[in-house]
RNA sequence: GGAGGGGUACCAAAGCGGUCAAAUGGGGCGGGCUGUAAACCCGUUGACUUCGGUCUUCGAAGGUUCGAAUCCUUCCCCCUCCA
């Protein structure tokens, strides 16, 4: 059986729903698409609640299509109600622009952009909504839409239902999506959007439109939202976001990421999240589950940090967990060896690193055994520090538990 | 526009003059058990502290009181029903 785009789609299980998927496959099969996903530019960069889209551009590619890449710039400026309990904060153009250069740079990292045939192309959708013009726009486009069908969008009934406010703002966001589709098949030649399973009406209400508009047939395509084992959100660790962008996440953090993955997620997210070959992770499946969530995190974090990047992460891990010493990959903060010349306390000592929010938090952690100097669990806040207690590294090893680690390097 | 209900910590939700930094649940964090997993058990969850306390917090601003999240006034926001 012949490989196809749709058929690694589903094995992977990155497969929803399809608006018609025969055609579809057809269509792929004998030539060459154009299919964008759209993505918002609320927050400054990617986390991995997006990485699953990311993956489905990087297929495209695989098979020779050609992704577009929409940085919702108009919309974001509007807020997508789906999904979403309450009104999104809405943001200033600048933070919108800023943003979306911020993200850009995400895909360039994740996308091939050599091959002029498949490299991705990138638009921002306030090119064309920043210019409508409302009267026009109402008489082409408005007429398509009836409420009563409006109304019927999850996206809507969950507000109204849950008797949250929705703003007329937000509740034109679906018909500014449509036309986003509308403007790239006219323009682009783009005959595929897909998205996130909470996108599923907000693309079906593009597909009808250049339907009814330009009578041509496009198509839908979502991806199921992951939820993990444990039930919640991907993506929304409570720990913060895990960004895509290593100015806000460490690839060492990162690594740590995947590597701490639920026993249960293993094999599906080897399958969405690594380039692995399929007959490969079948191959390897009942192999011990800690050396598989060790391939994942590594697989995962070359894709975005590099080769070199993910091999430190493994090794730094490996010193700390396994050896429980130290690895250059930990974050490191610089400290004048001044302050420990007379010796310091300990509080005010862990309170260079951020790995506390404040001394009530250090505190806290002392009194609950989550405070390590050098491995050794700390046991009174008034500790007094000095110079004498450095090895010959001039470094120190501070832990929060078993997972956070920081190393104060001391300076002249 | 009219009538009623409501805004409490990360979220949900009690409290309705002092004993309230605010019950309870969820989440978070830490400890134990383990495998850097899950489940489970325990602790913790405003800030500062010379550990005696001190300061800030219950939509916002004023007021009553020895004392307010709790009572009064004004304002803002949300919801329901009616128009």
């Amino acid at each position: 059986m012949e490989n196809s785009f749709l058929k690694e789609f589903k094995e992977r299980e990155y497969y929803n729903q399809c608006t018609n998927e025969i055609e579809l496959e057809n269509i792929m099969g004998s030539s060459k698409i154009k299919a964008y996903i759209g993505f918002d530019c609320t927050a400054q960069s990617l986390h991995v609640g997006s990485l699953l889209q990311i993956m489905c551009l990087r297929l495209l590619q695989k098979f020779g299509h050609q992704p577009i890449v929409l940085l919702g710039g108009g919309t974001t400026r509007i807020g997508d109600p789906s999904g979403k309990e309450e009104t999104r904060k809405i943001l200033s153009e600048k933070e919108i622009e800023k943003n979306i250069k911020n993200i850009q740079n995400v895909f360039k990292i994740f996308l091939k952009t050599k091959n002029p045939k498949t490299k991705p192309i990138f638009v921002n959708n306030f090119k064309w909504l920043g210019k409508l013009n409302y009267i026009r726009f109402l008489r082409d486009i408005g007429k398509h839409f009836t409420i009563n069908k409006m109304l019927s969008f999850d996206s809507v009934k969950l507000r109204l239902d849950r008797e949250q406010s929705l703003s007329y703002m937000e509740f034109n966001y679906m018909i500014l999506q449509a036309y986003d589709f509308l403007e790239l098949s006219k323009t682009k030649k783009c005959i595929l959007q897909i998205g996130g399973s909470d996108q599923w009406g907000n693309i079906i209400n593009g597909v009808d439109l250049i339907k009814r508009h330009s009578s041509k047939s496009v198509y839908g395509l979502t991806t199921p939202l992951i939820t993990l084992a444990s039930g919640a959100k991907m993506g929304k660790t409570e720990k913060g976001a895990i960004w895509l962008d290593k100015k806000l996440l460490s690839p060492f953090d990162y690594w740590q990421f995947w590597r701490n993955t639920d026993d249960r997620d293993v094999i599906k997210f080897l399958k969405m999240f690594t380039d692995l070959d399929l007959k490969e992770i079948n191959k390897i499946s009942n192999n011990d589950i800690n050396s598989l969530k060790i391939i994942l995190a590594n697989e995962a974090t070359k894709m975005l940090h590099g080769k070199d990047a993910a091999l430190r992460a493994q090794k730094t891990a490996k010193n700390i967990f396994e050896k429980g010493s130290i690895g250059d990959d930990l974050q490191s903060v610089e400290i004048k060896i001044k302050l420990i010349e007379d010796g310091i306390n300990i509080i005010d000592l862990v309170n260079f690193t951020d790995l506390f929010i404040s001394k009530s938090d250090i505190r806290r952690a002392i009194q609950n055994k989550g405070l390590k100097l050098n491995n050794i669990t700390i046991n009174d806040e008034k500790l007094i520090v000095s110079k004498d207690q450095l090895d010959n590294k001039n470094y120190f090893k501070l832990s929060h538990g078993k997972k956070k680690h920081v190393l104060l390097k001391f300076t002249n």
